[in-house]
RNA sequence: GCUCCCUUCGUCUAGCGGUCUAGGACGCGGCCCUCUCAAGGCUGAAACACGGGUUCGAUUCCCGUAGGGAGCGCCA
């Protein structure tokens, strides 16, 4: 049996990372198989879905490179078949029309709740006539769902769960309207889209008994079940916006990789052994629902930065720069980075992108440590470089300036033996030369290595700004 | 309130009755390296929620308690 699996999110808003999540184990699990992920669009509720976020929903599973088999299928479209699924379970006897009226199921909660019973819905017009149905009203459909045994679903994550069905009440497949309910409608695509597997949210377990009792009225065979925890916020408690709830797109504009992302997600409540690093081939051939805990899991910003930076420091240097190119679309001042990327800049960039990777947690990162590139000269200085450039200092850079002007041919080696040969004539720590140098080169007081920003920046460049600085003090 | 689920270091987790003086990763502390910051190497602190069983033996199985979570709509 080929395996095929779905993701079925409602575009009601982004792509959140829980969906996300629930999308790559899906994912995984149909590639790891032969077999196939179907994407199906529950956009039932008119009211709250919108294009605008089945496309943020569609970018997202792009970005994150989750791809998807076939066309995805609309809900919405397919309201007519499921009412045909009803018109055979009215004809089979396993549904009825319901005329009670809104105050009157509000009456049945209450009276529920206050005598601590499951059930809502009293069934009251289960074996009624309905003859005796009140003139002019439009009936919901309910199913006849059985009234004494359990319904007992054998979750793949969750281990067999039981529910008495005497706690379970009669669910409405049809709405007065005519439009059918999300339990339905779940049921007969699922069941039309040949689905074998149907990995979601923990949230939906309590789903999945009524739904069982919808298959069973149907005589339909029903889908593995796997039901994954949810993602909680680093304080336990449910995901918010705060937290960590934001769409895809929030973590590409914070300057994550989608491989960290999937490597970050798969890892959350799934793991094998020891291992935390994985490859899109490894993560499939080792994916499986066994593994996946039970506990939900708290989202942990500190772990994904560190597996980012990770990932940015295995990506290629000309990759990792196409990946800021792409990036910086989705930076507010993207354009004007973007603007300031010559040729000249790129090659720059290039060279310095081993150490400047090494130094990057995220493409922001990487891009604020390539600031000494970017910048227009004089360069600006920040607090620290500003207080780091003592009158002395300054002195320094008069001294050294003169040294490094000889230097020729211009290289690493070359200008780390000026350097030192200089501070070691005035009896100076290395560092004493280097952080001054490193201050009026950079406008900061961190950087690769200061022999290596000399190279890149090339000599004339080199010696403007530490005139720039050097200068300052004359003037005064 | 009712139904269902969950509970190993701060966090993600390994563990599927003895190999656990409980392993790895992130984070945190220390040391080394060092022109800064990183990276890297070494190293340290840090957990089986609690109480009963079952068993020769429980982190592992069962039952309670406590604490979390989800669902309880003619929403999805």
């Amino acid at each position: 049996m080929t395996v095929v699996t779905r993701f079925a999110p409602s575009p009601t808003g982004f792509l959140h990372i829980g969906g996300a999540r629930t999308a790559l184990f899906n994912w995984l699990y149909a590639r790891g198989r032969g077999g196939k992920m179907l994407l199906r669009i529950e956009d039932t509720d008119r009211e709250r879905s919108t294009q605008a976020a089945i496309d943020a929903i569609l970018d997202g599973l792009n970005w994150l490179g989750i791809e998807w088999d076939g066309d995805a299928v609309y809900q919405f479209a397919r309201a007519a078949r499921h009412r045909e699924v009803v018109e055979q379970l009215l004809a089979a006897g396993n549904a009825y029309p319901c005329y009670a009226s809104p105050e009157e199921l509000a009456q049945m909660r209450e009276a529920a709740r206050a005598q601590g019973r499951a059930k809502l819905y009293d069934g009251r017009w289960r074996d009624r006539d309905p003859r005796e149905a009140p003139p002019g009203v439009k009936p919901a459909i309910r199913l006849k769902a059985p009234l004494t045994g359990e319904t007992v679903i054998e979750d793949q994550v969750q281990g067999r769960v039981i529910w008495q069905n005497e706690n379970l009440d009669d669910l409405v497949l049809l709405r007065s309207d005519g439009t059918p309910t999300y339990m339905l409608a779940v049921v007969v695509d699922d069941h039309d889209m040949a689905i074998t597997h149907i990995i979601r949210g923990d949230d939906h377990l309590t789903n999945a008994a009524r739904q069982k009792q919808i298959y069973d009225a149907l005589g339909w065979p029903v889908p593995m079940m796997a039901h994954i925890p949810l993602i909680h916020g680093p304080d336990g408690s449910k995901l918010s916006k705060r937290h960590g709830a934001l769409g895809v797109d929030a973590y590409r504009a914070m300057g994550y990789l989608p491989v960290a992302l999937r490597n970050y997600l798969v890892r959350l409540g799934w793991s094998h052994g020891d291992q935390e690093i994985f490859s899109t081939e490894e993560m499939i051939a080792a994916f499986d629902l066994p593994q996946i805990g039970r506990s939900p899991a708290r989202f942990d910003f500190a772990k994904l930065e560190s597996l980012n930076a990770h990932y940015i420091r295995q990506t290629p240097d000309a990759d990792l720069l196409a990946a800021v190119d792409r990036f910086l679309l989705y930076l507010p001042d993207g354009a004007a980075l973007a603007a300031k990327l010559t040729p000249h800049v790129r090659a720059q960039w290039l060279q310095s992108m081993p150490s400047l990777k090494e130094r990057a947690k995220t493409l922001i990162d990487l891009i604020d440590g390539a600031h000494f590139l970017l910048a227009d000269r004089p360069i600006p200085l920040d607090d620290k470089a500003a207080a780091l450039l003592t009158p002395d200092a300054k002195g320094v850079l008069i001294d050294i300036s003169t040294e490094l002007a000889k230097v020729e041919p211009w290289t690493p080696e070359a200008t780390e033996h000026a350097v030192r040969a200089f501070a070691e004539r005035k009896g100076a720590k290395l560092g004493a030369v280097a952080q001054p140098l490193r201050a009026a080169l950079t406008g900061r007081t961190t950087s690769p290595g200061i022999f290596e920003v000399l190279t890149v920046l090339g000599k004339a460049e080199s010696l403007a700004r530490v005139a720039d600085q050097a200068g300052s003090q004359s003037a005064r």
